[in-house]
DNA sequence: TAAAGTTGTAACCACTCAGCTTACAACTTA
DNA sequence: TAAGTTGTAAGCTGAGTGGTTACAACTTTA
């Protein structure tokens, strides 16, 4: 079991369009480029970025931008956006049908209910603690001493 | 996204081998009963559980005991015990074929690396603080309360 | 106005994985 | 020996992920 690569994918993205977007015109094609994955999927996350409100696109002109200021998003907002994990259904899956004849069956599902929520936050509350332009200035940082 | 059911099932599997198992044979047919979950699935999540030395089982005479107390088992030992999740890969799947001639495709991956690793660990360290003898104590409280 | 380049999105495909099911050998107990 | 149980292999189905082709909608430039 593995998060998407869209997310991960979707920082790459961000990154790149913070990078060169004020030199270069950043088009699904480039960013396929540097990432390595299909254009239309690269398409894919970015408009589910651009309706999240973090990035910005246009159709026949190309290239995108950041709709907000990258110390103003978190790995979290990424993560939301891309839905790396179902609201509905949360990170744990239960089993649908316990056997409500059975105490354990019918009552098992709410005593874990509370602390695997619990344990999904721990993992969102962690991904809030980094803005993304933390990530871009450790990429220069590690670009300059390359 | 979600975590395998086996996480959940093998939680309400040690619940009812605590609950029962001294008035009666816990085999995998009682358990799928319980459970919901086909009895096959039953064996092969009592099979991790018996590699992770969480329960001991025998063929022909049937019936699982736990094969220490549950309060020294807690839901991280489950979680790993059913292998939720690769220890190779981590939780968070980056794409592997980034671009090696890009500045940021070539080291994006590192700088991720260890907020992800991170986010990964609050999760199982919030697992690591039930043990299982909560989640029995609970629900043998919310039965009483029926 | 026409041509070229780009995004948005639908449709289909391939691959993987989870869980279900059948089947049967190995084992224990009565 | 017979009945009941575990361990495990093999094959199936359905869902999900990512890849690919295709094309309409749109913008910019010639």
């Amino acid at each position: 079991m593995q998060i998407t690569g869209k997310f991960t994918t979707a920082v790459h993205i961000l990154t790149c369009i913070e990078m060169f977007s004020s030199e270069m015109r950043v088009t699904s094609e480039f960013l396929s480029g540097s990432t390595g994955v299909n254009p239309v999927i690269v398409r894919n996350v970015l408009s589910q970025l651009k309706s999240a409100g973090i990035v910005s696109t246009r159709r026949g002109s190309g290239g995108a931008h950041l709709a907000r200021s990258l110390s103003e998003i978190t790995l979290y907002d990424v993560y939301k956006a891309v839905d790396c994990v179902d609201s509905e259904e949360g990170l744990f899956h239960f089993h649908e049908n316990p056997n409500a004849d059975c105490p354990v069956g019918r009552n098992i599902h709410r005593v874990m209910d509370g602390r695997l929520s619990g344990a999904q936050a721990a993992l969102e509350n962690e991904l809030k603690k980094t803005a993304l332009s933390e990530i871009v200035e450790d990429t220069k940082r590690i670009i300059s001493e390359e």
